[in-house]
DNA sequence: ACTATAAAGTTGACCCATCAACCTTATTCT
DNA sequence: AGAATAAGGTTGATGGGTCAACTTTATAGT
């Protein structure tokens, strides 16, 4: 099957966007795989786990802020990993509001069974692409991120 | 808001689906508001449109395979789109398991006032990059997707 | 101090995507 | 020709994502 011939016929213009969706949605669905394989999470619930092991304790808001996430979205997926004991969640002293989260024990169990498993991929998946290419790869998106945000006005 | 800053701290391995995600998930959506506001139409009504006007007639299964669509979401959108007069659907004479689909004059009618606006911001991101820029990105989309799929046997 | 405005989270409603089970028609093997 | 297998489509169930309304607490403006 030569995906590159048959996609050929879309205009130009559909193709980045067109591309971008499918390889996505590929590589999520893979991810979920294992992640549900190796132990039992969602890809959101790994995310989180991601982000609050490698910034440390996080507030929901900061989280939903830097991946973007839908406020309700985290909240819900947050309740669960909560009430089945990954996440520990202390309410915050300098806003009433607000919370800050960080793994429990059992959370960061279930962290470091998943993640040799996603290293692997990963590493797979970047390994595929030269040093040049990773850099162009994220460049590139930066500047689709950026366009996509500039044109919300002209809109 | 600096979003290269905030993410800097996230494994490397991780950034690239991450970002993926993330910038796929904002053209989406951007997508989707101007589909919806110019003609009332989903994202996969109008990709299917737009397979349709550059291949002609195309039975489901046909459009499943090129676009990775689900049988069962494009089974859904696709009795949406005739029931509301969009598409034409005929019976293949050669298989009777099929069909075959074309753009009624209403559907075309619809698919020419979403057009523009969907011209004006593909233009928009592919104008943000350089043609380099452009082959490299589908380049390297080519090589993730091939590597998302020959991974599947290692798990 | 007091009102207005904004931010953090929660919840409900809705839509879309994914998966599996199923029915129908082709195809293949013997 | 007949049985087994595969392919095209449909449908139901489920989980996740998106949006808007609402509650509570901070922050500004006067």
């Amino acid at each position: 099957m030569n995906l590159k011939r048959d996609i050929n016929n879309i205009p130009l213009q559909e193709m980045v966007t067109f591309r971008l969706s499918r390889v996505n949605s590929k590589l999520n669905t893979q991810a979920i795989r294992i992640l549900k394989k190796s132990a039992g999470l969602s890809l959101t619930q790994w995310r989180v786990m991601v982000m609050i092991d490698s910034l440390g304790p996080l507030a929901p808001s900061e989280i939903a802020r830097r991946a973007a996430f839908d406020k309700g979205q985290l909240s819900r997926c947050l309740k669960g990993m909560i009430t089945s004991g990954m996440l520990h969640s202390e309410s915050s002293d300098s806003d009433h509001r607000s919370h800050v989260l960080s793994l429990t024990s059992a959370g960061l169990e279930l962290f470091h069974r998943a993640r040799p498993h996603m290293r692997k991929r990963q590493l797979h998946l970047v390994d595929s692409l030269t040093k040049a290419e990773r850099d162009m790869l994220f460049h590139v998106l930066d500047k689709l991120e950026l366009a996509s945000t500039n044109m919300e006005e002209t809109f």
